[in-house]
DNA sequence: ATATCGCAAATCGTACATGATTTGTCCAAG
DNA sequence: CTTGGACAAATCATGTACGATTTGCGATAT
């Protein structure tokens, strides 16, 4: 038999590509906070039937994306800020964690990458560019913990991080005096990973990082 | 209109039923870990079509207790103890942060009846009933963040709680020498909520508290 | 003993029926 | 002429039955 590349499409099940769809489309902003899914319509759209798109709502129903109410249907989630300041808060105790059992495991390159990722966050605020900077911040921390042993940890950090990212839609949220101390503690981290700091000392420099933005965040909205 | 309690179901849709149905019975241990969910089997026993059936595991899919290959099915999920002592480790950064943020709102009254629990944990300690006290140890952590303000780490703490009990099914965890210093660190961090003690002390102790757990099972199993 | 063919079982997807909710319209009262 | 309510029709979520496709296992033939 031909061994050449078949068009085996294996990771392609329509309730699958549903769900990455739907996803990726209430992340990017398309679906806004409050957007109605409404099946029949999504299933013309897309060219699947219902239930493929049932099971993918389901699926974001756990994953806290959208609200489902019976006999009625399904809406993204709306948050509002004091939302965006818990899940913050959340972040931080699992960050801290999930960066002190990582740093022992960074290579020195790893470490490397990381401190580029920080450089360019520097100049990303040079520039005045709240996205870029809002983006390389989490390609920054997923940086420090990528290899982290304990997988279903991976998927919570991915999962309170896709949900601050769609919160970010409804309430921009983004405290000028606090991006330069940002990447300040950023180097203080990656100095302490270098220099093998205790565990401990490193999970509460991460917490205490993303906790302080939680409070800058929290002077800037409810004043 | 009459305006008296109507039989309402409210909540209880095919779906849902099926939802709650499945996942109490992965819980209690009826469908142990690896137990493999047929959907016409699984229709034909409860009277629903298959459809709700997958719905509810599609839910149960993104709740981590099942696990779904492509056109194979679901399975109901296998833990070994290294996870159980990972989700103990997140639990504790959980926890620890729901039950500071809980502790200033919590009544004297409300402190009374988390004491009481943990008088009867000291009671079934006594009596060598390490199924009780288990119980317990959870019904003792929920009493402390039960009016918790973020109903998403309410959800996460139910879910990683969850979690827990279906892992204690395939590996049996209970450290003897532990519980007895458990009790007494649940009465020390009693004392800290009464005495209105800082939050970051409240939550530095909870967190050790279980830190403290998951330890004591590590060296109890990988010796 | 190995390989290939074929059957059984279960998942995946579609079309259709049903029931609840919302909307829209019409009529009547003020 | 406006307002309020009731009835009707459309809309959409929910559930069932059925067909299509894939996987796994066993039997048969070489």
């Amino acid at each position: 038999m031909s061994m050449g590349a078949r068009k085996k499409p294996v990771e392609g099940s329509k309730a699958e590509l549903s769900y990455e769809l739907l996803r990726s489309r209430i992340l990017d902003g398309t679906y806004g906070p409050g957007y109605r899914l409404v099946m029949d319509q999504l299933a013309r759209e897309t060219g699947v039937s219902t239930i493929p798109l049932r099971e993918a709502v389901r699926r974001l129903q756990s994953d806290g994306l959208v609200e489902v109410v019976r006999n009625i249907g399904a809406r993204v989630a709306v948050f509002d800020s004091v939302q965006v300041e818990h899940t913050l808060n959340v972040l931080a105790r699992l960050e801290g964690y999930a960066t002190a059992i990582c740093a022992p495991r960074m290579s020195p390159a790893q470490v490397q990458v990381s401190r580029e990722i920080n450089e360019r966050m520097k100049e990303a605020l040079e520039e005045f560019d709240p996205t870029a900077f809002t983006a390389l911040n989490r390609e920054f921390h997923f940086s420090l913990y990528r290899h982290c042993p304990d997988e279903h940890l991976n998927a919570l950090l991915e999962s309170e991080w896709a949900r601050l990212d769609h919160m970010r839609r409804s309430t921009f949220t983004y405290v000028p005096g606090r991006a330069r101390r940002s990447v300040e503690e950023h180097d203080h981290l990656l100095g302490l990973i270098e220099a093998k700091a205790d565990a401990a000392e490193i999970e509460d420099a991460a917490r205490a990082h993303k906790i302080a933005t939680a409070a800058a965040l929290h002077r800037a909205t409810a004043h």
